[in-house]
DNA sequence: CCCGACCGTTCCGTTTACGGAACGCCAGCG
DNA sequence: CGCTGGCGTTCCGTAAACGGAACGGTCGGG
């Protein structure tokens, strides 16, 4: 397992303070917000919001907390995939966002990621399994194997899991897309 | 459920040190792991530790990370639902899970939730956006006011969100739903 | 042309989170 | 019994994250 873990110092650490600066300043030029504006707004010092932005801080919980309230965003939201389960599969790059276990079912949200032109198959998984995927960007080209579905960006496509199964990214693009796996109780 | 949030405020410290503690301990414990051995393995102080858990420090993102990377869980695992956005309407209670920004679009992944029998109207949001809604639980009736679709578990469910639009939960369960809002630029 | 407003960075004194080393406590054991 | 080893908490000096106040740079208006 992994437990010889990243204990040292490293500051390549994976979810480290280097990665939540950028993240950070893309939500708040995204939203056309300056950083004395942000600052002000999260009620944190100019200086602790650059330090942050640039990773050469190592920011506080509450901090962290302030400033993704002021962008209006999940604390997660900062913490890009840091840290997060990540299934690296031939093509496929898909990372575990959430799991949701209090329906009738168990729900696995996945964001897939599959280079343009590159392709997966996956064996069937149990009965009843289905997968449900949503397009960002790309042309996702996915379902049984005989009979794939196509979906561009904004679209959407559902397939039964428990067959053999693949995935391909069949434009020029990168596919980016959120994948739901749902299995039955 | 506008995207003009509640971006200020934050009235007292929401999801700060005070709920991580006791979620950290929790997984602690329940893999029978002591806090000296935690400590340990996470590289950090006793007293780091034991001021954490307690709630009477601040920890930094460093920290944070690597007794998470300890605990072998996801960084976002322990700060759960902690100062998540919470978007509460009449009747349909949001959590944002999640934005992505790197696509042609900008999608907001949100946990939905609605309280049987309940329903809520929304506004039109600007021109080209659309919302997509995966049921984990319950029946939700959702889409333009006139043309509402239905979906019970493990289906989907489509429309377009730039004219009013409604939820509802209309069976005997609550709704348990992902909703994915996705804004063209 | 100068001036004021705002930007993002840097400097600085204060606050505080950090790890190490105590401490008291409770088993297990010779 | 005392001795030993591990537990969780507390104390303490140091390192660093914090907010406030500078600084230089860039606009736009008078």
């Amino acid at each position: 397992m992994d437990s010889t873990a990243a204990s040292e110092s490293a500051p390549a650490l994976p979810g480290g303070a280097a990665h939540v600066g950028p993240r950070v300043r893309a939500l708040r030029t995204e939203r056309g917000m300056s950083l004395s504006e942000l600052a002000r707004r999260a009620s944190v010092g100019k200086a602790t919001l650059s330090g942050l932005e640039a990773g050469t801080r190592n920011p506080t919980l509450d901090t962290l907390h302030a400033v993704a309230a002021a962008l209006g965003v999940a604390l997660t939201a900062l913490v890009v995939g840091g840290g997060s389960p990540r299934i690296r599969g031939a093509a496929v790059d898909m990372e575990l966002l959430r799991v949701f276990d209090d329906g009738p079912a168990t729900y696995e949200l996945y964001r897939m990621r599959i280079p343009a032109g590159a392709e997966q198959a996956s064996p069937a998984h149990h009965p009843g399994v289905t997968e449900h995927a949503t397009v960002f960007a790309g042309e996702l080209q996915a379902g049984q194997l005989d009979a794939p579905g196509v979906a561009g960006p904004g679209a959407y496509l559902e397939w039964a899991a428990d067959a053999p199964h693949g995935y391909a990214a069949v434009g020029p693009e990168d596919v980016h897309a959120s994948l739901l796996i749902r299995y039955p109780t």
